[in-house]
DNA sequence: AAATGTGTTGACATTCAACTCAACTTTATG
DNA sequence: CATAAAGTTGAGTTGAATGTCAACACATTT
């Protein structure tokens, strides 16, 4: 499975709005050859919330490409950074290696608590 | 509810166990000073892997100084990072700001899936 | 062709966490 | 008290993350 890069996805996405690297530097608040830097790969992909604002100016959901770089957006970790029982859930479910079905169970679960 | 800092609580656990700071120091790889201004608050808490080390010396369960920290070792920040699902799980979960009886019933969830 | 808009590149800058090192002070022991 | 062990403090270091800046190249429009 030829997995595109998250620079790849990134341009791809812009272009397909019709926006330009500069436009959307001034709309996140980078420099334009940051954008150009991430998008040919020669650097690693932003900040989490630098994608997050990323994703805004480009109007599409920002989970996608938060995924592919395995990082969470600062709300998420505060969240859980503030929160005992969510980390003792965590070291919990890292000892288990769950599957991707088992993480879909929970978050099953998770919906029916409202 | 006064907390006790994690200096403070660092201090008492190690002064239980009969440990110097320089054994300390010595058994988890840092230099002895450092683990004098983090008893005293001088410096932030260690890294979580470092922490794990220090409890693991003092024959004690990281959880409970992990979990003052809001830290995550690296095993377990890596096997999120790894997994969109769980990702997304987690994503959910905050937007939802779960109570402490919630996660403990994820937990359960969690354990009655082996 | 000239000007303008867009993209790329290399070198350098900034910030922060997580420490180390050397010097000093305090505490315990013979 | 003398000595050594234990603890404290200020200044500096290191590496990773996350960018900036200036210069250039390419592409498009006029």
């Amino acid at each position: 499975m030829e997995t595109k890069t998250f620079g790849q996805t990134l341009k791809e996405i812009r272009r397909s709005k019709g926006v330009t690297q500069r436009q959307l530097a001034t709309a996140v608040g980078v420099d334009f050859s940051y954008i150009s830097k991430v998008e040919n790969d020669r650097m690693p992909p932003p900040a989490a919330d630098t994608i997050v604002k990323i994703c805004e100016k480009l109007g599409v959901p920002s989970d996608e490409l938060l995924a592919m770089t395995g990082k969470m957006p600062t709300p998420v970790k505060e969240a859980i950074s503030e929160n005992p029982a969510a980390q003792q859930f965590l070291r919990e479910a890292q000892t288990m290696t769950l599957t991707d079905d088992e993480w879909g169970a929970l978050t099953q679960q998770l919906k029916k608590l409202r």
